[in-house]
DNA sequence: TTGTATGCGTTATCAT
DNA sequence: ATGATAACGCATACAA
């Protein structure tokens, strides 16, 4: 295929006006450069960006490294991250760690002169990794366990979301709540257990250690947990699964034993998956925003990365809202929304 | 940041040697190699992958083109592509052209240089350019309108699709059966009503352009169509419905209007959306499976990208199957698992 | 086994 | 306004 080189020799010109006239350099003639647009076209001339990328030490690429592909979160995030990244005609290099750790050092140094800055959804274990690639190209995490103050971030408030569905079911008389907890090392299982026992005490009852079931973000466990629920003497009067698929599990589980979710037990998530609003009863949850965290990601991390300063690093906190639907209890006509949700209490 | 010529310097090698080293050639000493790699880990040496691509001409990335990152379908052809990709260490770029055929042009030459090969989903009227690709770069189309003899292809079953679930239809005893179709742009629409027609004609019964309602692949149309439906004389006992978005407002729709879905008329979709299980009655629809599109299409990529001479193009086509639920009226538990999921006819 | 030198396809710095 | 030429960071043919 023709390079800049068969261009400027067909064209009569020095591969320097080539280059200008790709570049819309105003240091060239109309004539010539009409004359160059022809050839390069006749001889369909395409530039090679990794050879542009060398020279020029950019990409115009936002490299993406999440721990997977799958599912409705992390697709949401790099859809809200290629929205923003390509307002400013950048394109996005994603990569999956599929849960191996180990895996994070390999992409990123494989990302090295492919992209121009790092977005990154990483482990606590990983924070070394983080911070060699911080030393040569700007970097946002996401949900980082706690604020990296080298480099900018973009948290989800679990916290909030806990204490808001917490609140809420307080709220309509629940003294005896009980908690599904997500894997152990996970940094939103976590935040969003602190925030159950946080509002218990703030509500004036007693985290019981009895009340909280081990899960693991999986529908199955969810399942599973239903059984050591209804053993509970005396039996909680609400569950809250700290995510969706696990009250999924949940729902079918103790439908299946013959109790009336809603009536005789609330049930509620954290996510907002798609099919929780299918749900029979349509599930009471919080809604995170995947797409607006992946969007507010991409908003600073393009600005380091066009900016030709160093920039202090920002940190953004998406809320987490609480969206009341049946699972609960409550009467969901009362939300203020056909969908069913409304502010976080 | 150290490139290879400070490693090698303070190694007190040459560049060579020191590529050597991180190519793991054999022609190298253990001691010097050894101490190359200390210096390299001293001086956090980082091999940039521009320069790479440009002297060998090889990226290890497959370029992934698609009309948006939006939905489940392309969420999932995109896990499918990197789980493959992977398999051989290859990355993924991905791009969406966002309905914007013109931009179609322009992300595929962007990727130039920085892929090995380009998998696209793109519209007829992007064909054009995908010759201009196909002359420096492996190609894999992903649902084309027709087989293009000079790339390989995957391409959805949507004919088969529909004919399975008209059969399956017509065998419950349905003899006035809707379509609400898509735009009429889209290939898998287009092939969707195509099949159906056909199905008709096959079981004996006359296509009737009064029972094809148009639609748009998107919910709300789905909800629109029922009140033509229901305005239908003498009204229809069954609608297939080619997409599972406007099977869910169609549904949504004719409950409201006091249809009992599945008794008093049939409903099925087409793609097998997460929530058609979690519907009430579940969807009766024709399962497609993005994952295995994704992997089969990059399963082509990788061999004609890792390949030395040229390689004849393969057209490989997905199976679409029908899964039995409840909104057809059928009794679920007929099916084979607990999915309910069945062969197509 | 190691080093020297050339080239990959651009951009950018000088000249002219 | 245009051209020569030196980078950019690496791989590799050839020499030693």
């Amino acid at each position: 295929m023709a390079t800049i080189r068969d261009v400027a020799k067909a064209a009569g010109v020095s591969i320097a006006t080539v280059s200008r006239v790709f570049n819309n350099s105003a240091l060239v003639t109309r004539e010539t450069a009409e004359r160059v647009w022809r050839v390069a076209n006749d001889l369909d001339y395409w530039p090679n960006s990794a050879a542009m990328s060398l020279t020029t030490n950019r990409t115009r690429t936002l490299g993406v490294l999440l721990p997977d592909l799958y599912g409705e979160f992390f697709s949401e995030i790099i859809r809200g991250i290629d929205d923003r990244a390509r307002r400013d005609g950048y394109q996005i290099l994603v990569s999956g760690f599929h849960d191996d750790p180990g895996r994070v050092l390999e992409i990123a140094r494989s990302m090295l002169g492919r992209v121009d800055g790092l977005m990154m959804l990483v482990p606590d274990e990983s924070i070394d990794v983080v911070a060699k690639v911080r030393r040569r190209l700007p970097v946002v995490l996401l949900n980082p366990r706690e604020e990296q103050n080298h480099c900018s971030s973009v948290r989800l408030d679990n916290r909030g979301g806990s204490l808001g569905m917490i609140q809420h079911l307080v709220g309509m008389g629940h003294r005896d709540i009980a908690i599904v907890t997500g894997p152990q090392t996970n940094v939103d299982a976590d935040e969003r257990l602190l925030g159950y026992r946080e509002a218990l005490l703030a509500a004036g009852l007693k985290p019981d250690p009895t009340r909280e079931i081990a899960g693991d973000f999986r529908e199955f466990s969810g399942f599973k947990a239903a059984e050591e629920l209804l053993a509970l003497a005396p039996r909680p009067t609400a569950v809250f699964a700290t995510n969706d698929n696990m009250a999924v599990g949940l729902i079918s589980a103790l439908t299946a034993a013959g109790v009336q979710v809603g009536e005789d037990m609330a049930v509620t998530g954290f996510d907002d998956i798609t099919i929780a609003r299918y749900l029979r009863p349509a599930l009471t949850t919080v809604h995170v925003d995947a797409f607006a965290m992946g969007r507010a990601g991409a908003e600073l991390l393009l600005t380091e990365v066009q900016s030709e300063e160093e920039v202090e690093p920002s940190h953004v906190v998406m809320p987490a809202e609480l969206v009341i639907r049946e699972s609960c209890g409550a009467d969901a006509s009362q939300a203020q929304d056909g969908q069913g949700r409304s502010a976080a209490g």
